[in-house]
DNA sequence: AGCACGCCGACT
DNA sequence: GTCGGCGTGCTC
C-alpha cells in the first residue's frame, strides 16, 4: 500500500469471523500492520489493519477509523501467524489478535522523565541545602527529581527553588529501556567436547532459514549452557531471541543464570507482571529495543519484528498446552511462527515428546544428544518394587525394602525423596456406616480431604468446604475414613516412621511461591533429610546431597485411557529419578508399582529409554494416533446431561463423509461433569496428511448454531481426554 | 468478547 | 405495578 486507500479492513479484538471495514480520514496515515483504534457498537475497540477491504460493506455504514497509534506496524511474520493459528485452532481470528494486543498501555506515548542538570549560573543565596543538591549534581549528570531527593537530603521545594532561581533547568529524556541489551560476549561459556559438538550441530542449520533441533540430553547435561550459546549467535548477528519455558513462577534461578550470561536480566513475559511491566517489554519487544525474552507460552504472540531464535526448554511439558480462551499447542506454534520469520528453534529436554521423537527420527529435525552428566555423577541406578508381592502392611503405603532404604540412606547423612504426585491427605474421603462419598456438588469428581488445610476440595473448580466430623448423609458420628494416598498422609507415615529425620513437604499448596523458595534454597543448603514431594519437586532442582528416591505410586498416570498416559508417566518418573544422585554420589530410585512389567517401567529399570520410545512410536502407529494421525476432540457441554448428549448426538449424526476420518463417541468426558456443566465428547480421528482444522470447521458450519446454554468447544490435538 | 435489547419472577 | 435475571444477536 504506498498509498493510503480511502477503505481498509481492520481485524478488530473480537472473536468475530474475519476483518470489518473502516475508512481513513483525511490525513492519516495507516498500513498493513498499523494498530488502530476503531469503534465497533459502542464502543473503542483495538484492531490491525489487515489490508484492502474484501467485503462489500454499504459505505454510508462505514466508521471512520478513531486513532492510529504511533508505534510500528505489526510484521508480515506475525500477522501471517495470527491467520495461521486462527485457521488451525478454529479460534475466531479476532481472538487469536487479542493474545497479541495483550498490552494497552504499551500503545500509549511513552511519558518522557523529567530530570534535573546544573547551570553555569550560580544562585545567590546558597543555603546549605541548596549546596548539597548542586554539590550532588557535580556529577555532570542529569537526576531525576526523587533521585536527586534523596541523594541530596533535601524536600522537593528546594530543587524547585534553585530551578526558580535559574540555577537547575529541566530536561525531559525518554526514559531508560526496560531491560539494557543483553551482551553475548559477557561470559561465554567454556562447553565440554560434547556440548561443544552440540552446539556446532545448531550452528550447522543455516542461521536465515527455518529450522528445528532437538536438543536432547540429561537433566543436568548442559543443555543450557549449549542453547545459550546459540541465542548469543543470534543476538549477535541482530536478530531477537525468545526462551520459553513452561513455568515461570520457580524460574529465578533460570534468571539468574541468564544474567550470568548475558550480563544483565532479561525482559520477562508472564501473568505476574504488572500492566506497566507488561507495556515495556511488549513495546521493548515492537520497537526492537528488547532484544531477549524469558516468557510462559503467551510471549509466543510477543510482537517481534526480528525473530531469529525461539528455545523451548522441557519442549514435552503439558503446561505449554493452552486451553483457556485460544486452545493452542505452544511448541507447535513455535515451529510455525519459526517458520514464518524464517528463524531457527531448539526444542529442549530429557525427555522429548514422542511427537518430537519422530520428527527427529525423520530427520525433519536435527537430533541433538548430550549424553553426558555434566558432573561427571551417573543416572541413578532405578529398580521396580512390585507391590504385589512386596507391597506394604494395611494402613501404610511405604514398602518394606524402601523403609529400609531410606534408613540407609538417613545412616549416611544423605537426602531421600518421596514422591507422589497428588495433593493434600486423601483422595477420597466415605462414611463406614452408609458408605457416603463425599463429591463434588458441581463436579463429578470426588472431594480430595486436605488435612493441612482443614477442608475437602474439588480440584477441579476450586469448590471447598470444611471437614465434616458428622456424616452428612445418614449423620453417623466419627463414621467418615480417608480412603487413598495423598502427599500429606505419607508425611504423616513418613512422621511415625522415621521420627528423627529432618522432613520438609513439598507441594503447591503447603505455601506462597516465595514460602516454597524459602523451602527449596534449605533443601539445597542440606537443611532436611526426607523430603516429602507432589510434582514441584520433578522440576530442575539441584540438590546435591539427595541420593535416594521413592516413587510410591508409579502408575499412577497410567490409569486413565489417555493416549498419552504411557508417555507422561514416562516423562514424571524419569524428571523424579534423575533428581537422585546429581553431584559425584551415585544415586538410586525406586518404584513402587502393580504393574512392573508395563513397558514404561520396564524402559526406567532397564535405562532404555530408546526401547520406551520405540514401543511408542510402534503403538501410535498401529492406533494411527499422533503423530502418525490426527485428532480433534469435539467437547459439548450443557446444564442438562441429556441436552448435551442430545446434541452431540446430532452433530455426529451431521458429520460429513471424508475418506480415511474416523469418528468417535459421543460419549461423556471422562469427569463428566465440572463446574456444573456436563460434558460430553466426540473424537474425530484421521491420517496425518488430511486438513482436519478444515474438516472440522466444515462440519461445525454446516450444522445450526448452538442456542442456550449448550456449547461446543473444538480441540484440535487434544493432549488428555479429561 | 462486550453490550444492549428483551421477556418472565420477587419486591422497594 | 417495577427491578433484574441472563438468553440472543450484533458490532464495519
Amino acid at each position: 500500500m504506498d498509498q493510503t486507500p480511502d477503505i481498509v479492513a481492520v481485524m478488530v479484538g473480537v472473536a468475530v469471523e474475519g476483518p470489518y471495514s473502516y475508512r481513513v480520514p483525511e490525513g492519516m496515515r495507516v498500513e498493513r500492520g498499523s494498530i488502530v483504534l476503531v469503534p465497533l457498537g459502542p464502543r473503542p475497540t483495538l484492531g490491525v489493519v489487515w489490508g484492502a477491504p474484501k467485503d462489500q460493506f454499504a459505505h454510508n455504514r462505514l466508521k471512520d477509523i478513531s486513532r492510529v497509534f504511533d508505534v510500528p506496524a505489526l510484521s508480515e511474520e506475525l500477522l501471517s501467524l495470527v491467520d495461521w493459528v486462527s485457521r488451525y485452532t478454529l479460534a475466531a481470528p479476532g481472538m487469536v489478535l487479542r493474545a497479541v494486543l495483550r498490552s494497552h498501555e504499551a500503545l500509549e506515548p511513552v511519558r518522557p522523565l523529567t530530570v534535573f542538570r546544573a547551570t553555569a549560573y550560580e544562585p545567590e543565596k546558597l543555603t546549605a541545602a541548596r549546596l548539597r543538591v548542586l554539590d550532588t549534581l557535580n556529577d555532570g549528570q542529569a537526576w531525576a527529581k526523587a533521585a536527586l531527593v534523596g541523594a541530596a537530603g533535601v524536600s522537593a521545594s528546594v530543587i524547585e527553588g534553585l530551578e526558580k532561581a535559574g540555577a537547575l533547568e529541566r530536561l525531559e529524556v525518554p526514559p531508560p529501556p526496560v531491560v539494557m541489551p543483553p551482551d553475548p560476549d559477557t561470559d561465554v561459556a567454556t562447553l565440554n567436547a560434547e556440548q561443544q559438538q552440540a552446539l556446532d550441530d545448531i550452528r550447522a542449520l543455516d542461521p536465515h532459514a527455518f529450522g528445528v533441533a532437538l536438543l536432547d540430553g540429561v537433566t543436568g547435561g548442559g543443555k543450557t549452557e549449549v542453547f545459550f550459546e546459540a541465542v548469543a549467535d543470534t543476538l549477535r548477528a541482530g536478530r531477537q531471541a525468545l526462551i520459553l519455558l513452561p513455568e515461570i513462577a520457580l524460574t529465578h534461578t533460570f534468571l539468574a543464570r541468564f544474567t550470568k550470561r548475558f550480563g544483565t536480566k532479561p525482559a520477562e513475559w508472564h501473568s505476574d507482571m504488572t500492566p506497566v511491566q507488561r507495556g515495556r517489554v511488549w513495546r521493548g519487544v515492537l520497537e526492537g529495543n528488547v532484544r531477549a525474552v524469558v516468557g510462559a507460552r503467551s510471549a509466543l504472540f510477543l510482537p517481534f519484528r526480528e525473530l531469529g531464535m525461539l528455545v523451548l526448554d522441557e519442549e514435552h511439558d503439558g503446561a505449554y498446552k493452552q486451553s483457556d480462551g485460544i486452545t493452542y499447542h505452544a511448541r507447535d506454534m513455535a515451529v510455525v511462527r519459526a517458520n514464518l520469520a524464517k528463524a531457527r528453534v531448539i526444542l529442549a529436554s530429557a525427555t522429548p515428546s514422542v511427537e518430537t521423537r519422530n520428527n527427529a527420527n525423520a530427520a525433519r529435525y536435527s537430533h541433538i544428544m548430550l549424553n553426558a552428566r555434566f558432573a561427571e555423577a551417573a543416572m541413578p541406578d532405578i529398580a521396580a518394587i512390585d507391590m504385589r508381592e512386596e507391597g506394604p502392611a494395611k494402613g501404610e503405603w511405604i514398602a518394606p525394602r524402601l523403609a529400609r532404604e531410606i534408613f540407609g540412606t538417613l545412616d549416611r547423612g544423605e537426602q531421600a525423596l518421596l514422591f507422589l504426585n497428588r495433593r493434600g491427605y486423601a483422595p477420597l474421603t466415605l462414611c463406614r456406616q452408609c458408605g457416603h462419598q463425599y463429591q463434588c456438588p458441581d463436579c463429578s469428581a470426588w472431594l480430595v480431604e486436605h488435612r493441612f488445610r482443614g477442608v475437602l476440595a474439588c480440584h477441579h473448580c476450586g469448590h471447598e468446604q470444611k471437614i465434616p466430623k458428622d456424616c452428612g448423609a445418614c449423620g453417623a458420628v466419627d463414621a467418615l475414613v480417608a480412603v487413598g494416598p495423598g502427599i500429606e498422609r505419607i508425611a504423616e507415615e513418613a512422621a511415625a516412621r522415621f521420627p528423627d529425620a529432618r522432613r520438609v513437604i513439598l507441594s503447591s499448596d503447603m505455601g506462597s511461591n516465595a514460602h516454597l523458595r524459602d523451602r527449596f534454597s534449605e533443601v539445597e543448603k542440606g537443611d532436611y533429610d526426607l523430603i516429602i514431594g507432589t510434582q514441584l519437586v520433578a522440576k530442575g532442582h539441584h540438590f546435591e546431597k539427595l541420593t535416594l528416591v521413592g516413587v510410591l505410586d508409579a502408575d499412577l498416570g497410567l490409569a486413565h485411557g489417555d493416549p498419552r498416559a504411557a508417555e507422561k508417566t514416562f516423562q514424571i518418573l524419569t524428571q523424579v529419578a534423575g533428581r537422585a544422585g546429581r553431584a559425584s554420589r551415585a544415586g538410586r530410585a525406586l518404584l513402587q508399582t502393580y504393574h512392573p512389567d508395563h513397558p514404561v517401567m520396564r524402559a526406567m529399570v532397564t535405562g532404555d529409554r530408546e526401547a520406551f520410545y520405540a514401543h511408542e512410536l510402534a503403538a501410535r502407529e498401529a492406533g494411527g494416533m499422533p503423530p502418525f494421525g490426527r485428532l480433534a476432540a469435539l467437547i459439548v457441554s450443557a446444564s442438562e446431561h441429556d441436552v448435551a448428549m442430545g446434541h452431540a448426538k446430532k452433530l455426529l449424526a451431521a458429520a460429513p463423509m471424508a475418506d480415511g476420518v474416523r469418528l468417535f463417541g459421543p460419549a461423556d468426558a471422562p469427569v463428566a461433569m465440572v463446574r456444573g456443566r456436563h460434558r460430553v465428547r466426540l473424537l474425530a480421528q484421521s491420517g496425518k496428511g488430511f486438513d482436519l482444522s478444515g474438516y472440522v470447521r466444515f462440519w461445525l458450519a454446516s450444522t445450526e448454531r448452538v442456542s442456550g446454554n449448550l456449547r461446543v468447544q473444538v480441540d484440535i490435538d487434544p493432549q488428555s481426554f479429561m
